[in-house]
RNA sequence: GCCGGUGUGGCGCAGUUGGUAGCGCAGGCGAUUUGUAAUCGUCAGGUCGUGGGUUCGAGUCCCUCCACCGGCUCCA
């Protein structure tokens, strides 16, 4: 194969370091073919050099390349957006004259927004009718032709397309006045590329893509949605399909899979089969009512969280839902907030009263109530502070996002001095404690000052950040960037907690604030018999107790540890011959403050089995002849496969009183069974599932 | 708020081209006394989200509002 003449051949170096040769004008393909056929059908594109080529990439002598196959991230990512094209392409078949406007991949899958024409939209039905037509362009091993134009040809070749239109012309401004590129620009001059699958369909494109349509799939698509052009309220609004592909059939199962279980573990879910909380259309849209269970764990959430408050130096504090409005004014609350407070109610004509939206100025009102000095400082305000915030109506969602919720809020009062090290205790405090309720897996994010709507000066901004940037930095975990995403008085910290569909939640805020004790001219007596200013230090632990307890649903699926599990231990006896012993049993859990219910044997006992499994009761006891006689339970453990029969009682009463303190996250954590290995094994604790949901 | 979808007894669902509502589970009662994921029988329960319209007649068709679901925008 190698010729004589040098310049018509060209090396190449792989990944592993090792060079190849090949003839001038060979492409990756050729390339594959070369270094291992198995790698023909497993390789859909390449990056060269650093940049992400396409299979037909004409290879140059030096070129440093690294092959991408389908079967990883960046494989699938190539994947999902040559999918959506050709998506794109059955859209524009089924409804000629349909506009396209962006098809990205995203996380897990990827979409395409349209606008039909004639003011027809698409429904759910269509899904079908669209794979369909994607199946058959697949069929067909149409080949992703890449193309370049300039702009002008472009602009003719999309003429009839006025979202990509509008993409060429600003390629063509970004690239006049700074020489930026966006995605679909070519680096190397004022040119556009774009891929062309048939004579029917040519997208805007920077690439890269699998050859050919035949590539592709094992892909499903999921929902259809609305979005705005650009992401733009104020814009067009096109209607969006979502879809996912993966590289093999198998794949796209076990992710369909995790759909499923993700649907399965939904706090709306749980919370009704569960018995734990409702939203009654009476009251309205956001505002829960929790029931007898929901409001025991909630309670138990709350007590928990108040003694650590207790031990953490926080003095508790009440105050009203409704103010007048002048305690806003001052505040700025009502104007930087003012969307989100709900009307006013009117009190003698003329006094407008307000839902409160948020805590902070109440306790501002308890420091201001008498001269402070800094020996009270740090002044640590604590209350679970219900508030009420009016949410656009598409936006509610479960408990996770409601218009009535309770703050486990705090306001700390501390001198310029103080502020570093409140900031980091508080943080420690955060983390401890959400590791305290199982969770394990979150990341920082610092949101900065808000472009538009913010109050104070750039310096106060530039010191406030800087503190809690050098804070979250000394934490030891993840810490993004959130620019713009501060309150309108401070930046914030918030601590992002993954839940089970890996959607992530924002939960604890850390604010720091200068521009509060301002605007109410606060002050305390320095140990220079001067007045100061306080710094105030704005947080919520949980968030909200509502989201909170949400997130955690989710979390465990339902399947709380036993420390917050509103019943913890079921006594079903054989038969109604045990019911003495099992009361007394009873009793001696409820002297130890376990909560404990009696099931009657009117039912078998499987059916009494089974009813106490699907309410995820961590521990049942099946008690029959033998442990009356030997003082024993049957000791069912939630999540293991067999019962552990004939436990002396003392030992159980042991185990579960450990359990509950130790806040174990399975029952099955303490009890060394053959089964208990296995179970934590399966996936039943929060570690395993979030492994399970990360993908 | 916007786009699309949905709304039938507590829950999950059925209801054919418009002819005045069914099933399963749960619930009450009775029987069954059961060693590990559903014992049997029986009874009760719905002005079909709301208000209006079309029609001799509407759960079924049209409009309004409300709520929920999936997204977008926004957020604890």
């Amino acid at each position: 194969m190698v010729t004589a003449e040098a310049n018509e051949n060209v090396t190449v170096r792989l990944e592993d370091d090792t060079t190849l040769t090949l003839d001038f004008g060979s492409t990756v393909s050729d390339l594959l073919g070369q270094a291992d056929k198995k790698l023909i059908r497993s390789v859909i594109a390449a990056e060269v050099n650093g940049d992400e080529k396409d299979l037909s990439y004409v290879l140059k002598n030096g070129d440093k390349v690294k092959l991408i196959e389908a079967a990883s991230e960046r494989g699938r990512h190539i994947l999902r957006h040559s999918t959506a094209h050709v998506m794109a392409q059955a859209v524009t078949s089924l409804w000629p004259g349909a506009y396209f406007a962006i098809g990205p991949a995203i996380e897990d899958g990827f979409y395409y927004d349209f606008s039909l024409p004639d003011g027809k939209h698409f429904t759910e039905a269509d899904i079908e009718k669209i794979e369909e037509a994607m199946r058959k362009i697949i069929a067909e091993k149409q080949p992703f032709t890449r193309e370049e134009h300039e702009i002008d040809a472009a602009l003719h070749l999309f003429g009839a397309q006025p979202f990509k239109t509008e993409i060429i012309e600003n390629i063509a401004v970004a690239d006049a006045s700074k020489g930026e590129f966006s995605a679909e620009a070519s680096p190397e001059s004022l040119t556009v590329t774009a891929y062309r699958n048939s004579d029917a369909f040519v997208d805007l494109c920077r690439g890269p893509h699998v050859p050919h349509t035949g590539a592709l799939g094992h892909f499903k698509l999921l929902k259809v949605a609305g979005a705005y052009w650009r992401g733009d309220e104020k814009r067009q609004q096109l209607q969006r399909i979502y879809g996912t592909a993966f590289e093999s059939d198998k794949m796209l199962a076990e992710h369909i899979n995790r759909l499923a279980e993700a649907e399965r573990r939904d706090h709306r879910k749980l919370g009704l089969e569960l018995d734990l909380f409702s939203f009654p259309d009476e009251i309205g849209s956001g505002l829960a009512v929790f029931h007898p269970k929901g409001g025991l764990i909630r309670k138990t959430m709350e007590d928990y969280s108040r003694m650590r408050h207790e031990e953490e130096g926080y003095q508790f504090v009440y105050s009203p839902h409704i103010t007048k409005g002048d305690l806003f004014e001052i505040s700025g609350h009502l104007n930087w907030f003012g969307e989100n407070i709900f009307p006013p109610m009117e009190i003698d004509g003329e006094t407008k009263y307000y839902l409160k939206p948020m805590n902070c100025p109440f306790h501002i009102l308890i420091f201001r109530s008498k001269q402070r000095s800094y020996r009270e400082l740090p002044l640590k305000l604590f209350e679970f502070g219900t508030v009420y915030r009016y949410e656009k109506s598409g936006v509610v969602h479960g408990l996770t996002r409601v218009r009535g919720m309770t703050q486990d809020d705090s306001h700390i009062f501390c001198t310029r001095e103080q502020m570093t090290e409140e900031l980091k205790s508080i943080l420690t405090f955060v983390l401890d404690l959400l590791r305290e309720f199982g969770l394990s897996d979150f990341y920082l994010e610092l949101s900065t000052r808000p472009e538009a709507k913010a109050v104070g000066s750039d310096l106060e901004w530039e010191e406030a950040t800087k503190a809690l940037h050098d804070t979250a930095e000394a934490m030891d975990i993840p810490l993004v960037l959130d620019e713009g995403g501060g309150a309108f008085y401070g930046p914030k910290i918030s601590v992002q907690a993954k839940d089970a569909i890996g959607r992530t939640w924002q939960m604890s805020t850390v604010q720091l604030d200068f521009q509060l004790p301002q605007r109410f001219d606060l002050s305390y007596v320095g140990s220079d018999n001067a007045k100061h200013r306080p710094v105030m230090i704005h947080r919520a632990l949980f968030g909200t107790v509502e989201r909170f307890f949400g997130v955690l649903l989710e979390h465990y699926a339902g399947a709380l540890p036993t420390w917050l599990a509103p019943v913890q231990v079921k006594i079903l006896p054989i038969r109604d011959t045990h019911e003495s012993y099992c009361q007394r049993v009873k009793q001696l859990l409820a002297e130890e403050g376990i909560r404990v219910d009696y099931v009657q044997a009117k039912e078998p006992l499987s059916a009494r089995i089974r009813q106490a499994k699907l309410e995820k009761t961590p521990y049942v006891l099946a008690v029959g002849d033998e442990d009356v006689a030997g003082g024993t339970v049957g000791v069912n453990l939630r999540g293991a496969k067999d019962p552990i029969r004939a436990v002396p009682l003392e030992s159980f009463i042991a185990k579960i009183k450990e359990d509950i303190r130790g806040h174990w996250i399975n029952p099955t954590q303490g009890f060394v069974t053959e089964d208990s290995v296995d179970v934590q094994k399966q996936g039943t604790t929060p570690e395993a599932r979030d492994n399970h949901s990360d993908l």
